[in-house]
DNA sequence: AGGCTTAATGACCAAAAAGTCAGTTACGAA
DNA sequence: TTCGTAACTGACTTTTTGGTCATTAAGCCT
């Protein structure tokens, strides 16, 4: 091998450049790229060089649209989950009907978009690597959980008004809500291999246990 | 820096020997001091340099005991998961009261099993990094969740056969029974530092919500 | 006290992957 | 057509860390 610094030798059919400049479609490419490459591996997992090689470009591009591996996954999480959360804010303010009515809308939009998506990739990185990477944790807060929060909490402040909701520990905690759509998402991308269970399923108990909870009514007390 | 290969001149007061063989105890002690190492840094991120230093001992004593990583985490699932469910499965069996009675017993237990001990250290890891080694994934499934499945049919079993419990879609799924529980291990290990809310008000929320509902009974249908 | 077994050590090795930069080339402007 | 800029490349450097092994010494046995 005595080869150094020397590149290939091209000497093929020049039908389309091998190389192409596109400085704007690149940022967003390497994003796409980067969210299969964690979702597949997790953050430290990840090589940027895979995550090169699916983008179709070197791994040193990836260094002139973002400072490091850190930014290129923070700003994966302002492209993609922003958008998602205030989709579902927006029709629950002036929703006409029963807190029932409004709960069964919502709920499985918050697990189409926890279980589809890249959402859950986020989670899971949070979940698995946030405390490895504070910086990530907080901007992830800030941006998701914290919106989701609210919105919940306005979805129970409104029924409660309505007197549809019960007053209790439930109400006064409302992200307990979500807990199933989380556990969900979590069993598609941890257990699904060692035991299946759809989606539909945690869906279908998700939304009988909050409308109807566990226990018949009248039994004991 | 010349030196090579040449050990530390003691030279000191030699009161006590600065290595001690304790056959016996070192495997107890790595997997503890690698449990607090996993809990801060994951899997991947944890070095058994570190590991070494927490145990007291020489990064190559290590693999006196153990074949590699894999191992020692593997281990510890062993040692501290499998004693936990089995306590909580032992009181279920026999139990003379109503389902609303023994959810009120079990779901605290479930509570402090999960949210304190290692045990959500290992749920952590198994979310963030399950992926990258399936064959943790498939230990901690037959050691840990399938027993907790099981345990959890049995409640409902239990308490549809005395008429407590509701057909539905979340009796069909036992499963989302302990959900609540586990977003609050996530929350504890997650969110904390953004936005602490304690154990005990999810605990509340939790037995309220699975033994209540969120709905007022009569409300809407 | 001397010898022997083996637990324990930590310098070293090798692999992997993040990050750098001198050189290459697409492509718009002159 | 030529030229200049800067997008792009990938070999190289650096850092990190899992795993090895020759050497040391604790502690038992005789």
């Amino acid at each position: 091998m005595t080869k150094k610094s020397v590149t290939k030798p091209p000497a093929e059919t020049e039908t389309a450049p091998r190389r192409r400049r596109r400085k704007e479609a690149r940022p967003a490419e390497i994003i796409a790229a980067g969210m299969q490459e964690f979702a597949l591996r997790g953050f430290a997992g990840t090589r940027l060089e895979d995550v090169a090689r699916r983008a179709g470009i070197a791994k040193g591009t990836i260094y002139l649209y973002f400072e490091d591996k850190e930014s290129l996954f923070m700003a994966a999480v302002r492209e993609r989950v922003g958008p998602a959360i205030l989709e579902v804010a927006s029709f629950v303010d002036g929703f006409p009907g029963t807190t029932r009515e409004l709960l069964q809308l919502v709920i499985p939009v918050l697990h189409q978009r926890l279980v589809q998506s890249d959402l859950h990739t986020i989670l899971r990185i949070m979940i698995g690597e946030g405390s490895t990477f504070p910086g990530l944790t907080a901007l992830y807060y800030r941006e998701t959980v914290l919106r989701g929060r609210e919105l919940l909490e306005r979805i129970v402040a409104r029924g409660r008004a309505r007197g549809e909701i019960r007053d209790g520990a439930a109400a006064d905690l409302p992200l307990v809500i979500m807990a199933p759509a989380i556990m969900s998402a979590i069993w598609q991308m941890t257990f699904m291999r060692e035991a299946p269970i759809p989606p539909e399923r945690f869906l279908a108990a998700h939304l009988d246990l909050i409308t109807e909870g566990l226990l018949v009514p009248e039994a004991g007390r």
